[in-house]
DNA sequence: TATGAAAGTCGCTAACC
DNA sequence: GGTTAGCGACTTTCATA
C-alpha cells in the first residue's frame, strides 16, 4: 500500500458534515477545537505548543477536523454597533400552515434579507425564530412590518434586545 | 491633491471599543471586514490581493480595525451535533422583578452554565431570551427544569429548535 | 497509524520611501 | 499606500515506534 491518498480514518470519515453521528475525539482533538473556538487565528505552532505535540501532527489534526465537518470555518467577530447596526431583535413568526412548501418558501424569503442573520424552525409547527439586525428604530419598524407582509405569515412577535450579557460562540468542551 | 499621506481618518480614533459611535470606514476597510467575517484565517497577503493593496498597509488596516474594537476576535465555527450537542433551544424567561440587582443576578447565574451560550435582555422589563445547547432530550428537560428553579424566575417558555436554515455570523456589509 | 525532525517555501512585519 | 528585507511560521518529506 503505497498510495498515501487511500489512508482511512474510520472515526472521522463517517457521515457527511451535519450527519449527526457523534464522533470520538481524543483529548488533544478536543483541546484543539476548544483553543480554535477561542482564538481562531492562533498559529499552528502555538496550538501545537499548547496541546503538547509538535507542529506537523497538530496541523494534520486540524485538517482532519475540517474535513470531518467538525470545524466548519473561521470567522472574524465584529462589533455590530460600531459598524452601524445598533439594534438587534428576535422575531417569533407564526405561519398559517405547516406544509413543507410553505415553510421552505418562508425560509427562502428571509434568507434573501441581509438583515436576517439567523432563522430557526421551532418545535410545534409553523413557527420560526429569526434574529435580525437593524440600523435604527425606523429601520427596525420597517423590518417588523415587512415580516408581517411575507406570504403565509399570520403572527409576528418582536423581541427587541436591550442588552446582550453573554454571547459565546461554539459549544462547551 | 497629490500628497497621498495626508488623508485623514478621524472616525476610527473616536471612542473606546463598545462606545457605540458609528464609525466611517472606506470601501477597503469594509471589504477587509467582510472578507474576514467570511474567512477569518485568510492570510494577510491574500486579503491584500483581494482588496487591491499591498500586504503592509493591509495589515495596518486590520490592526487598526482590531484596536478600534470593530474586529473583536477570530473564532472557529464548529458543528455542534458532531461534537455531541445535538439539541439547541431558546428559552424566554420572565423574572418577577425588574430591579437591577435581580436582573444582574440572573445574568450572573446563567453565565455560569456552560450550556447557556447567549443571554439577551428583552425590551419590556424582566424578560430574557437565552440560547442553550443540550446533549439529548433528557438533558434538555433537565436544563428547562433548572431554569425554572433559578431565583426570581417566574416563567419559562422553551422554544426547541428543529432546524436551523440560516446562521450567518456578523453583520451585513 | 500515529509522531517527530529537518528543510524549503511562504507569509508576516518592521523600517523606510 | 508601496518596497525591501529579515525573520518566523507553515507544510511537505521522510524516518521512526
Amino acid at each position: 500500500m503505497i498510495d498515501r491518498d487511500s489512508e482511512d480514518r474510520p472515526a472521522l470519515q463517517r457521515g457527511a458534515p451535519g450527519g449527526g453521528a457523534v464522533i470520538e475525539l481524543d483529548v488533544i482533538d478536543r483541546q484543539i477545537v476548544d483553543e480554535l473556538q477561542r482564538d481562531g487565528r492562533m498559529t499552528n505552532v502555538e496550538l501545537a505548543r499548547r496541546t503538547g505535540i509538535s507542529a506537523p501532527p497538530c496541523l494534520r489534526r486540524v485538517r482532519r477536523l475540517e474535513e470531518a465537518g467538525i470545524i466548519r470555518g473561521f470567522h472574524a467577530e465584529v462589533d455590530a454597533s460600531l459598524l452601524g447596526w445598533s439594534l438587534m431583535l428576535f422575531a417569533l413568526i407564526g405561519l398559517e400552515s405547516q406544509k413543507g412548501s410553505v415553510l421552505e418558501a418562508f425560509e427562502a424569503e428571509v434568507a434573501e434579507w441581509p438583515e436576517v442573520r439567523e432563522c430557526h424552525m421551532i418545535r410545534g409547527g409553523g413557527d420560526f425564530l429569526v434574529r435580525l439586525v437593524a440600523r435604527d428604530a425606523a429601520h427596525q419598524n420597517l423590518l417588523t412590518r415587512r415580516l408581517t407582509e411575507v406570504p403565509h405569515v399570520v403572527r409576528v412577535q418582536t423581541l427587541q434586545t436591550i442588552r446582550t450579557s453573554l454571547d459565546r460562540a461554539g459549544v462547551p468542551l
